[in-house]
DNA sequence: ACCTGAACACCGTTCAAGT
DNA sequence: ACCTGAACACCGTTCAAGT
């Protein structure tokens, strides 16, 4: 972090934590770390959040509302705004794959999250969908959302590699070609998101 | 465990660790209590697995190795032959929620997933996809599943707790009447995999 | 009000030594 | 061949003390 202007805020905290964790990975993220990377003590995290558990929740929550601030609105269609959500909590974990596991891991409810469920809510609502199918639909929506971003993002890159070499010794043809390159498995795996989340929409929602 | 009987063996350490996990959560498990449990050092684990995270990796591959064994075969049609793969895998990750996180974290691959990703091809065959598609199809179905596997089950029942106090928060009606219990919560979140998983199917061999 | 730095109670893991 | 137990190099976190 460049020049010291005296004392640190949260969201020092939050940007260097989120900057050491795309650089060298959630493991190497420790306090004393953190705390060389700004020039401070490993504890003075300690003024700002309680525990190393509540600056990753914060990390995770700044990350889902910058995605949140990057969806242009209103949508064309209700379709197209819920389409663009998830892409826009996809593109979040893409730029950001090493917080991916700290979703799973870390507890608490995040603001950010409160407002994408809203969000999706009052879209799911313009395509006329109420009571328990609303609800049904909303949480399918995001458990395929946030559970393919966090299975298929980490432990990045190492993830990514794994994936390959079990295509590659399949012995399956089709997956052979796949596994060519890593660009090959990557760009296969986003369009299977694609695809899926095509899927979901159309199942109550047909175009 | 019961009675020792001279020397431990991996299945002694597998199923230990297992059900440790099962009573105490995936935090809990240090190799200090494992070796506790099994009245036996901290260190004697190291002589059967090269580090914890390869243990872990062995709890993961042997829940799904006993996933695929409880599958019956053959199925009424590759459609069902799919869908009890995935339900298998689902309903090993009901019984071990705490290892949910654990597949996101290991590293490696494991025997179990290549046998379950070469049982999905050869039923995906049957459905006359090829190439590309064939391909997509298959990771389509793979992250939805163990994405929604691990995103849903990780951190339980802590986990669900926090999303049944959002749906609480949220201040819409039909989400609020779900969320009057625990119970609720959970069987609509059932009811949204099965219904995520007919969509996606569907999508590549209508009904 | 914020940071320091020593200290505490843990970790996973290594390795010489036991049997 | 398998286990022990001391030891090492770390963790997250607390708390009295500084400024």
């Amino acid at each position: 972090m460049s020049a010291r202007t005296g004392n640190l805020d949260q969201q020092d905290f939050i940007r260097a934590g989120t900057q050491f964790v795309d650089e060298h990975g959630l493991q190497a993220l420790t306090m004393r770390a953190l705390g060389e990377k700004l020039g401070v003590d490993a504890t003075a995290c300690y003024r700002h959040f309680t525990s190393k558990d509540e600056l990753l929740s914060a990390m995770v929550d700044a990350m889902l509302a910058a995605a949140l601030d990057s969806i242009e609105s209103p949508p064309a269609s209700p379709r197209d705004g819920l389409i663009e959500h998830v892409r826009a909590v996809r593109r979040a974990f893409l730029k950001h794959p090493h917080l991916a596991a700290t979703l799973v891991t870390s507890t608490g409810d995040l603001p950010s999250v409160r407002r994408l469920t809203l969000n999706g809510i009052e879209l799911l609502r313009l395509m006329v969908l109420e009571g328990d199918e609303l609800v049904r639909c909303y949480q399918m929506i995001e458990s395929y959302t946030m559970g393919s971003c966090v299975f298929d993002m980490s432990g990045t890159p190492d993830n990514m590699e794994i994936r390959r070499l079990r295509y590659r010794s399949l012995g399956v043809k089709e997956f052979t070609d796949v596994a060519r390159t890593m660009k090959g498995v990557s760009s296969m795996t986003e369009a299977a998101f694609e695809a899926g989340i095509d899927a979901i929409i159309d199942s109550f929602s047909p175009r």
